[in-house]
RNA sequence: GGGGAAAUGGCGGAACGGUAGACGCAGCCGCCUCAAAAGCGGCCGGGCAAAACUCGUGUGGGUUCAAAUCCCACUUUCCCCACCA
């Protein structure tokens, strides 16, 4: 009588076993090829659900796959510890923030060493130790000593719930990623880093990412957004102020109407009239306080005349200058000229306030100005245009913009979208800035010598205002410089910033000098596969890309100047059709689904259900399928253990039958799936699975007509082997009863053999004008005239070309004959 | 408004120019059992009693000996950006 299996004392037991034999340590110097692949650290934020499990199924099934084809992986897992939930328990609940996160800390590695996981614990790093936020002291004061950190006054997004700033990456349509609250925007004076020296070479490498979803790159390509164009100056008249603009279509200069500038521009106040000044002060005043959503999409354009006039530097006409609510204080230079016949948002505003329509870009060939119901936008021949006239749009704007720079009123320019990173934070629970402000002194950097600055324990969290403002102790220092009394920085950093460089802490977590050893960087650096959610394409994603090219820059690493050579966005999980959430009480946490369905049959499910990259639907039906296939397994294991060990699997048993070669096929089918979903990176391990069931059906099937095959044992002993990175405790378990006292997972992969996957005979499919009308079965290899032959001898084939002549044939060898016959 | 991805049985999906629906879930029939569960065997896109045949991969065209697969247009869904001049 067979035993069943009891997968919950084996889970247990191996994954113990592996952890006392520090079998996933990944050592530095080994003279094998390295494979570094990574998971996005999680947030501590209480309890895995399967929705991470899934996340860390693909990422270990990579890894374990790669260390059983023989290289040095690189499989580490971290906690990123700061940030805003973690206050907001402490707020709602008096728990220290520290406490809460260490203790979601605990838990949650408890629950990803159940999944039995393959990480390299020695490695472990938690973004809120001192001993690694002190690195993030020590890079914010190096990019703070090349510029690239600096702090000024701007409008900044506010999120009124959180109490604090958000860099623009983190307000998704107007309202707050965290909470979902909608923006406000303030003036505060705050620390930026300066993402926007980097703008094109984050742009212009993109092209090389072979490695990355097509649709995350296009979004990185969309926020950046560069436009290349020409900046150029209008004289207000009766003044001798000017107000640069910026444009794209500087081909359509002739047909300025007027001059529409931002609310918030620095000249509204200087050049408005008496007359207008009332009016005009109302308009900016009424928009002050409104949201960015409320300004942008929502409204309707409007606007209020200045009284002032500018002058057109190429055409010198005098134009009046309105202020308008479309217009960005904070993109080009918070103006644009309005071209009404040329652009649809100045048509629209021109229609509306009576502005004159002038059309100077016409259809090329027709030469006639056409009466526009709408802005003509597309290139055409300028008309009406001064020396440019009759030039296409194209050779005008470089004619134009020389022109304009030959009187020395402007130049070609380019724009981004992309502003800089606003990492400020008025929040406890994150890593102070390393800054002090002195009244001599003024912003003095903390040297680095008395790195870390400690965040403070035991302040009092009320959600009102900035908590290190009010920690005195805190607060106070004496300056670095004249040893006077100085005031440090009470605002903390965005948690993105510790998230830009994490994974190259991972290998040399200890390093008390430098944040990580040149020399074990260009060992194991850059990350070869990155999995995580698509979300973060343009956060986390942006601003590790702007952090590793910074660092090559100051050479700290070395080769590629990008983090992350391959990158895979994995699917989120649903429970029958709907999203999980706490609130719902739909959740499929880990615990429970390790207890009753055991974590090898969680792992094979979430794997199989979907292809990873899909959203997957947790089903209680779909589980139980993968939990039939790990009792398939052992069943169909468990009898023949002693006998398959003894077998070799160096190469291919003596088969005879049929169903024997079956058999080996559908192992190395297996296999050669594995192997291919590995190597394209594709991952799409749902095929490779069903290709297991096929095995272990075929298995079944042998043992039930020929239990002494050693077609059978040979099967046996494969198993194991191939499903090691998908059920590795089941694997090890079956591997260990075998005889083997070295864990499977130290295996070699078993590579798929050529002649176990050729058939003895095969189907060949005849087609009459490309319709089947027969299946011959035949030896491989057949040649054409034969197939022809047997083909025409089929009734079915002969049916169909009674009466018709042969016209043409297309043998495709061991798989079609299309006879063309009319 | 702009851009990206997708659409295959009751469901998840497989097939990456050459046998559509592998594999699984659900369902139906049978075996086993006193019975149930588990397990095992069979059926499972539509039309037809069945075979033959025929229709069939969102819709309409095209390329090809051959299209789920490549191209064009449309429809729908999801995602991203969105007054960025």
């Amino acid at each position: 009588m067979a035993q069943t299996y009891d997968f919950r004392s084996v889970e247990r037991k191996w994954q113990q076993r592996w952890e006392e034999r520090a079998l996933y340590r990944a050592p530095d110097d080994d003279g094998r090829e390295k494979y570094y692949v990574l998971e996005m650290l999680p947030y501590p934020s209480g309890d895995l659900h399967v929705g991470h499990a899934k996340n860390y199924s693909i990422g270990d099934a990579v890894a374990r796959m790669h260390r059983m084809l023989g290289f040095n992986v690189l499989h580490p897992m971290g906690w990123d510890a700061f940030g805003l939930p973690a206050e907001n328990a402490a707020i709602a609940r008096g728990i220290d923030p520290n406490v809460w996160t260490r203790e979601n800390i605990a838990n949650m590695q408890r629950q990803i060493r159940l999944m039995g996981t393959s990480y390299d614990w020695s490695r472990e790093i938690t973004t809120c130790d001192p001993a690694y936020y002190r690195w993030n002291q020590w890079l914010f004061l190096r990019l703070y000593e090349r510029g690239l950190a600096y702090k000024r006054e701007a409008p900044v997004n506010w999120c009124p719930h959180d109490r604090t700033v958000l860099a623009n990456e983190q307000v998704i349509d107007g309202a707050c990623w965290r909470c979902g609250h909608a923006v406000e925007r303030r003036n505060l004076s705050q620390w930026f880093l300066k993402i926007t020296d980097y703008a094109d070479r984050l742009l212009d490498d993109i092209d090389e990412l072979d490695g990355w979803p097509e649709r995350t790159k296009t979004m990185q390509r969309n926020w950046i957004g560069r436009s290349t164009g020409a900046q150029f100056a209008f004289a207000v008249e009766h003044s001798d102020r000017k107000i640069g603009v910026f444009t794209t279509r500087v081909d359509t200069v002739y047909g300025a109407t007027y001059l529409a500038i931002a609310p918030e521009h620095p000249l509204v106040t200087h050049i408005v009239t008496d007359k207008q000044r009332n009016a005009v002060e109302q308009f900016v005043e009424s928009l002050r306080s409104k949201s960015e959503l409320e300004r942008t999409s929502l409204m309707e354009k409007a606007g209020v005349f200045t009284g002032a006039y500018a002058v057109n530097p190429l055409s010198h006409e005098r134009v009046p200058i309105w202020v308008t609510n479309y217009v960005l204080a904070e993109y080009g230079t918070g103006a644009v000229m309005g071209v009404p016949a040329h652009d649809e948002r100045d048509f629209d505003f021109a229609r509306k306030h009576g502005l004159p329509i002038a059309q100077v870009v016409v259809e090329p060939g027709s030469d006639l100005e056409t009466p526009l119901a709408a802005a003509f936008v597309t290139d055409g021949r300028l008309i009406a245009s001064g020396d440019f006239t009759g030039m296409s749009s194209e050779r005008a704007r470089s004619a134009i913009t020389e022109r304009l720079h030959a009187l020395g009123a402007g130049e070609a320019t380019k724009n981004f979208r992309l502003r800089d990173w606003l990492v400020s934070r008025q929040r406890y629970w994150g890593t102070p800035i390393p800054i002090v402000y002195c009244d001599r002194d003024g912003e003095v950097a903390v040297p680095d010598d008395q790195l870390p600055v400690r965040l403070p324990a035991n302040v009092p969290i009320t959600g009102e205002g900035s908590p290190l403002a009010r920690d005195a102790d805190f607060i106070n220092t004496t300056c670095p410089k004249c040893g006077g009394p100085a005031t440090r920085e009470s605002d903390t950093m965005d948690t993105f910033f510790e998230s830009s460089w994490y994974y190259l802490r991972y290998i040399d977590p200890s390093n008390e000098h430098v944040p990580w050893s040149a020399e074990k960087v260009a060992q194991w650096a850059p990350v070869d596969q990155y999995i995580g959610g698509a979300e973060h394409a343009v956060l986390h994603l942006l601003y590790s890309r702007f952090f590793y090219k910074f660092f090559h820059d100051q050479g700290w690493v070395a080769g590629p100047n990008e983090p992350f050579t391959r990158l895979f966005h994995q699917g989120f999980v649903l429970y029958n059709g709907e999203k999980m959430s706490k609130s719902h009480g739909n959740v499929v946490g880990i615990d429970e689904t390790a207890e009753t369905n055991g974590v090898d049959a969680m792992r094979l499910f979430l794997l199989y259900v979907t292809p990873p990259e899909d959203t997957g639907d947790w089903t209680d039906e779909g589980i139980s399928g993968r939990v039939r296939f790990i009792n398939r397994v052992w069943r169909a294991c468990e009898p023949f253990l002693e006998r398959a060990g003894k077998t070799s699997l160096a190469d291919l048993p003596p088969v005879e039958t049929p169903a024997e070669k079956e058999l080996l096929r559908a192992v190395h089918v297996a296999a050669k799936s594995a192997m291919d979903e590995t190597g394209s990176r594709r991952f799409h391990y749902n095929a490779t699975i069903a290709k297991f069931d096929e095995y272990v059906n075929a298995l079944t099937t042998l043992e039930q007509n020929a239990p002494d095959s050693v077609a059978v044992a040979y099967a046996v002993h494969a198993l194991p082997v191939l499903i090691a990175p998908f059920a590795p405790h089941i694997a090890d378990e079956l591997w260990e009863r075998m005889g083997h006292a070295r864990s499977v997972h130290l295996e070699p992969y078993l590579r798929p053999d050529e002649r176990a996957l050729a058939l003895d005979e095969l189907t060949l499919v005849v087609q009459v004008n490309g319709k089947i009308r027969a299946r011959l079965q035949v030896a491989p290899g057949i040649s054409e005239e034969a197939a022809l032959e047997l083909a025409l001898a089929q009734g079915g084939v002969q049916a169909q070309m009674d009466g018709k002549h042969l016209r043409k044939r297309i043998f495709v060898p061991d798989k079609l004959l299309n006879l063309v016959a009319n």
